[in-house]
Formats: C-alpha cells, structure tokens, sequence
DNA sequence: CATAAACTGTTTATAGCATAAACAGTTCAT
DNA sequence: ATGAACTGTTTATGCTATAAACAGTTTATG
C-alpha cells in the first residue's frame, strides 16, 4: 500500500499491519473500511461459518463494499488470515499465578494454567487450527503468548534452547491433542466412534494389525474416549519429561 | 463411480480405493488410467512442485489426458489427496529390533526407532505436512505404522486408552516437530534468523516481551537453532514422561 | 484559490480452480 | 446383434484471488 516506511514492505504478510506501522496517510478520502474492520467481519464469519466460508468476496458482501475495496487495506488474502488468527489470540487473560501453594514447582502449574487458557482460544475461535502453522510466531498477540510461557517457565534451570523448544514444542502439543479433540466432537461420538471401530475390524487384517484390533476392542476404550482428555494426558506427560530433565541436570552438573 | 459394493459409498474418500475394495467391472472399454497410475503422477508432481502445484487439470496435463478423465476413477480432489498420503507413507520399513542390548527400555528403542523412520517419510514427501489431519487413521498404511507403533508399546504397563493416546501424540510430536525443522529450513538459516531476530528486536517492548528478547539474546541460541534437533528434544522429553507415568505405576518392563 | 497528489471504492477483466452434464467410442454379457 | 457398462472428451458453470483502469474525494501545495 504505502512504502513510506520503507522497511514494511518487506515484512511477512500482515505483521507490518498487526503492530500498527504503515499509515501516514492523510490526503484522499476519508476510508469508511480499515484493516480492523475488515478483520472483525472476517472472524465473526468464521466463527459462524469456519475458515472455507471467508473469502474476499463474501467478507466485502458482509461489510456492504466489493470485492476489490478490501485490496485498499490488505494486501492479499494471506495477510486478511494473519491478522485474523493474530485477533482471535487477543490479549493472553490467564490470572497471573496468585501466589498460590501447591506441592508442585510453579512452573507447572504456570504452564498447565497457560495451556488451558489457550485451549480456550482454540475451542472459542477453532478455525484458527485450520490455518496452518508457517513458521515462528511474528505477530503481537502470539508473541504475547509465548512470553507468558517463558515467564512460566523463567524459574526454570533448563538452557535458553532448551526453554524455546520446550516452549514451542507445549505450543504444538496444546494445538494438535485440541485439534483432535474436536475433530473426534464434530463426529457425533456415538455413531461415528462405532462406526470406526466397525470399519477397522472389517478392513483389518487381524495378523498385520493385531495391536490396533487389540486396542479397539477394549472396553476400557469406549470410556475414556468420550471423557477427551487428551490433552491433560499429553500436557502431563510432557511436563513430566520436562521434570525428569531439570531433575537429571540438578544432580548431575552441580557446579554449572 | 461404483456402488457394486453398497456399502463402498458410505466409506470416507479414498479409504475404499485405498484398500482394494471395487472394481467389479467387465465391461466397457479397457482403462488407460487407473488410481494408481494417477496418484502417483500426483505424487512426483508434488515431490517436485508442492501440494499446491496438484490440481486436477495439471495432474491430467502431466499424465497426456484432460481433467475429466480423473474423475473415472477418483470421485473427488480429496479422495486424491487421500490416496496420495497414504501411499507416500508407504509400508513402515524400519528394521525390527533386532535384539540388541541396551540399558534402556525396549519400547523406548523402538518408539524412538519408529519416530525417526517416519521423519524419514516425512523428510522424503514434506507436502504430506502441508495436507491437514482429519481423524483418526483410516488408511492402510497410516494404519500398519500406528500398528508399529503399539507394537513398540505393547511391553508396557500402559492402559489401552494411554497406549492410544501416546501412540497418537507421538505421531503428532514426530508431525510437528518435523514441520518447525523443515520451516526452518526453508528459509536459509543464517540471514533469515538474523532477519527475524532483528525483527523482534524491533518491534517488542523490553518490558513486555523481556523473556522473549532475553532468550534471542542468548548467543547460545545461535548455535543450537542450526542443529535442528527439535525432533529429539521433544521426543526424549515426552518418552521421560511415559516413562515416569511407568515408575510411578510400579511396573517394571523387562528387556525384551 | 486552484491544482495536483494521494487516497478510497467501483467496475471490468483474467486466469485458475473443482466439477457437473452430455456425448462418442469401446468392450463384453446377453 | 444388441444393449449395458465402461472410458475418456467436450463444454459449461460458478467459484476463487487479484490486476488494471476509472471516478470521486480530500488535502497539501503552487
């Protein structure tokens, strides 16, 4: 759009946007759409609709304008997205530990606070997870998130690296158990769970996929695959390799 | 196309051509195309090109036949796309353990031996990562290498729901993991970090983001981030975790 | 004050996409 | 031999993103 700040343009998509560069306009019409205003028709369609259901056409006829008028504050459809998933993060809202005793390190419970409040984002805004991941988060409100978990995990003895891995790694774990978790609740559990298990048993080989039928035809299964915690299990478990780590390192290196 | 087997048309897309299920023909002129011959036209375009490259229209043009005639034997894109992941899995081919000893537990060497097999798969195909998981696996050899997977587990104390929801997590570790390092990889490390560390340096506010910049500032970073060893670092971690929920349940595995 | 630059929104146009429908040719079961 | 069943093509439809040209509006500058 504008390249008075000649640096912008060659910003990811959406990101010189999202912090509020660009913008020293001052002749011409005054604009009745902004970037803003776009982005908010566009969420609250994908909130109803989902993700295929926004296109530049139908955010323009949900807002009044054409096509080609959303072009004046977006330079492409890839950037509407960015700063569409940038606003559904929004500000992170989980209550700054409240200095609450527990018999596990803060850490933990910070970052397990940290989890669900972002898989609270997720459920809110689930076409988010539609948007695939390109690369490290750019954008205000997912570099917001990240902080908090590194302040989660500040207290912690692990190495720089070590706390981005971890860090990304709590990220992508959070995003794909949420992910299955819906996507096991958009198929009616009941029905679509039976019918499954059924597909498996009469596709299966019971040799070649012995394990599989085993575990599918446990009872056990049925339960707990309506309870959809899987997010905890994995988030625990992670958490626990985490400990085990930062515990190993304790006795180990004592001196560093 | 057929519906000789009434209940071939109620199955998710691909999964009936995908398991042989079809073709009762006799009649009629004799196929020049068929699935296979197409997916796998779909496959080296998408080797070379990306998933985006795979259209109908380009895969017919690179097989010397018109869009159309695609869909004489695949009833839509997607049930392409199906076909396409699961042939690009191809049979898990990672030697079984072949007994050797180690201090460590046997599933925690075949888990990670199944872990750096299908980092292979996805190494070899990189667009498998850019097609969206669904549900749960329904094709035949996503299905053989969940297989493997719990055959790895199987030694375990774990519950059948833990099995499943590790195996599942596991796939998704390998999954994301995998992506981050080849997004990295994408853009040439060393001017493409600076430029998004440079970035951050930037835009971020040293009060709010003061874990955020304090990590990239750590020169150690620099050096680990070329590594590339995210895959490791999480699935060690995650196997800790198993691990302990093991401990604390008491169980022993004994070496296999 | 007039003019030109800069801006906003519209119209028109293009190239690509998946896929429906109708048709022509081929092969086999009857 | 006849017709059903099959394969591949042609033609057409309604989407998609977005380029280019144009008209109107505002404001900074001559």
């Amino acid at each position: 759009m504008q390249q008075k700040k000649p640096d912008a343009t060659k910003l990811p998509p959406g990101i010189a946007i999202a912090w509020g560069l660009e913008r020293p306009s001052t002749r011409g019409a005054k604009a009745e759409l902004s970037p803003a205003r776009i982005v908010k028709a566009a969420i609250g369609l994908a909130d109803s609709e989902g993700l295929s259901a926004v296109s530049m056409a139908r955010v323009a006829k949900d807002l009044g304008f054409t096509s080609m008028s959303l072009y004046r504050h977006l330079r492409s459809k890839e950037e509407l997205l960015v700063l569409m998933v940038d606003a559904a993060f929004g500000e992170p809202d989980f209550a700054a530990s409240p200095a609450i005793e527990s018999d596990e390190p803060s850490w933990r419970t910070g970052t397990r606070r940290w989890a669900k409040a972002i898989e609270q984002r997720y459920r809110k805004h689930p076409w988010i997870l539609d948007y695939p991941v390109t690369g490290p988060p750019a954008s205000p409100h997912e570099l917001l998130w990240l902080e908090q978990l590194l302040r989660a995990l500040a207290p912690t003895p692990l190495t720089a690296s070590e706390k981005l891995n971890s860090a990304l790694m709590l990220a992508n774990l959070v995003r794909s158990s949420t992910r299955m978790e819906l996507d096991v609740a958009d198929n009616d559990s009941p029905a679509a769970f039976e019918a499954y298990v059924g597909l498996l048993f009469k596709l299966l080989d019971p040799q070649k996929h012995r394990e599989v039928l085993g575990l599918f035809s446990d009872p056990e299964l049925a339960v707990m695959e309506d309870a959809g915690d899987e997010l905890s299990f994995a988030l625990e478990r992670y958490l626990d390799g985490m400990e085990a780590l930062m515990v190993r390192r304790k006795s180990i290196d004592r001196p560093d």
